[in-house]
DNA sequence: CGGACCATTGATAATTGTCAAAATTCGTGG
DNA sequence: CCACGAATTTTGACAATTATCAATGGTCCG
């Protein structure tokens, strides 16, 4: 992990301009806030947080992406969240004691933002837009939870599957003449950990779509969905 | 449902006194909004939300509980929230255009404030420390979310009732000599439904509970815990 | 007391997890 | 650019867990 201090060298490229949580401020109020945030630098596997630990700043992610994950004590990984570009984490700890309930690991090389405590309180205060982004988007982060948890509960795994390519193509696809391709941002034994089943039952599974003609994969980084259509159908939407 | 408007049979004792949200707020301050809120009144059973309507208001829960569930098409119930006294429900309709993510049924009779959006969000702006009580609230439950979302993915359902059993001793027991005796909030098929598991399946959990001198189920509505200590061993806590 | 509702139990089936082995993919260094 | 070894993924066989279906037994409340 590389750290700098202040923003000397972003140049008006931080990445406060570029986040959903300050989207509200005008240029003077997003420089005052530029001087006191830290970036930092952490390669591929590198850990950001550990499950447990306490920590006085919030994460802004300025590049590449992290999956947070919680680890049972016989080392069973479940990933909660999959972080990108523009989605901040470790804001529990900005509100509450609470030490970090998940480990957040760097799936690609990550540039990030961070914001100290003592720090961004003040803003809370200052700028209540900032409380309502934050808000805003804690809200679609429950509403993705409510749904992984009904899909956990009610729904066997062929949904959760196509459930997942659909999210994915969203957030990693862009179309072409045969398809939505999908980066993968996670691996299959990622996509098992981020589903809640066995590695060996993606392998399956997205075989089976693959017989049936839905999905094309290329390799392990990146699959086409072939027949979107058939999916939402899958889930019933 | 029978709906009081504005505050005049509430005569100090309104919601808003015992409402963590409002909890930072002066006397005056929260006269002026008393005036802003409704009382309703809802029977076991009924229905104050249903998944997918448009609302605009918040509500907040005076006394009684109620459960937050989502549908599958094949009719599957998940609960994802149990809401009790304090609780509020609704926020998502203040910040976003999103309509109601999950319906809410009361389990008991049922009495609680609501809020409109028109009269909400001013306040967010006024008062930041709603906002942040709000956010304090919400990440408290994101936190639940992440625990059921792992407890789903990669524990088995022993692990899932005892820390359901838990939960339900630190929400709705109290000690006696013999152990904690819990009023379950839930029936077993609720149960089930929280848990993202077959009702039979509950069932024989806890028979074997009892067998095992862990529990002992007074009716339908009540079970004493006898070990709390071997459910806290079970979940490795 | 009776009837409706809810919970338990048993038998069986379906789904998914686990373990082991083979196949593929990936990244590095020549 | 290719080849090689490591890592990841796929496949198969089997076991374990839980869901499902059906019948029985309890409980609650008028």
């Amino acid at each position: 992990m590389i750290a700098k201090k202040g923003c000397e060298h972003c140049q008006g490229d931080s990445c406060i301009y570029k986040v959903p949580i300050f989207s509200s401020l005008n240029n003077e109020e997003l420089m005052n806030i530029a001087r006191l945030i830290d970036h930092k630098q952490y390669k591929k596997g590198e850990i950001i947080i550990h499950e447990g630990e306490k920590s006085n700043a919030i994460t802004i992610i300025r590049s590449g992406s992290a999956k947070a994950c919680r680890y049972s004590p016989d080392g069973k990984e479940q990933i909660v969240y999959i972080f990108s570009e523009g989605d901040f984490f470790g804001e529990q700890n900005l509100l509450t004691e609470r030490t970090a309930s998940y480990s957040v690991e760097a799936l690609t090389d990550l540039r990030v933002c961070t914001l100290s405590k003592n720090d961004f309180q003040p803003l809370l205060y200052k700028y209540p837009d900032i409380s309502i982004k934050i808000l805003t988007e804690l809200s679609e982060r429950m509403y993705r939870l409510e749904n992984a948890m009904q899909g956990m509960g009610v729904r066997n795994v062929d949904y959760r599957v196509a459930s997942l390519l659909l999210e994915f193509a969203v957030k990693y696809g862009s179309k072409t003449n045969e398809g939505i391709i999908i980066q993968m941002p996670l691996s299959r034994e990622g996509i098992a950990s981020y589903l809640g089943v066995a590695r060996e039952t993606v392998s399956r599974k997205l075989g089976q779509m693959e017989k049936d003609g839905i999905i094309r994969s290329l390799n392990n980084k990146s699959i086409i969905l072939l027949e979107p259509e058939a999916l939402k159908e899958a889930i019933g939407a």
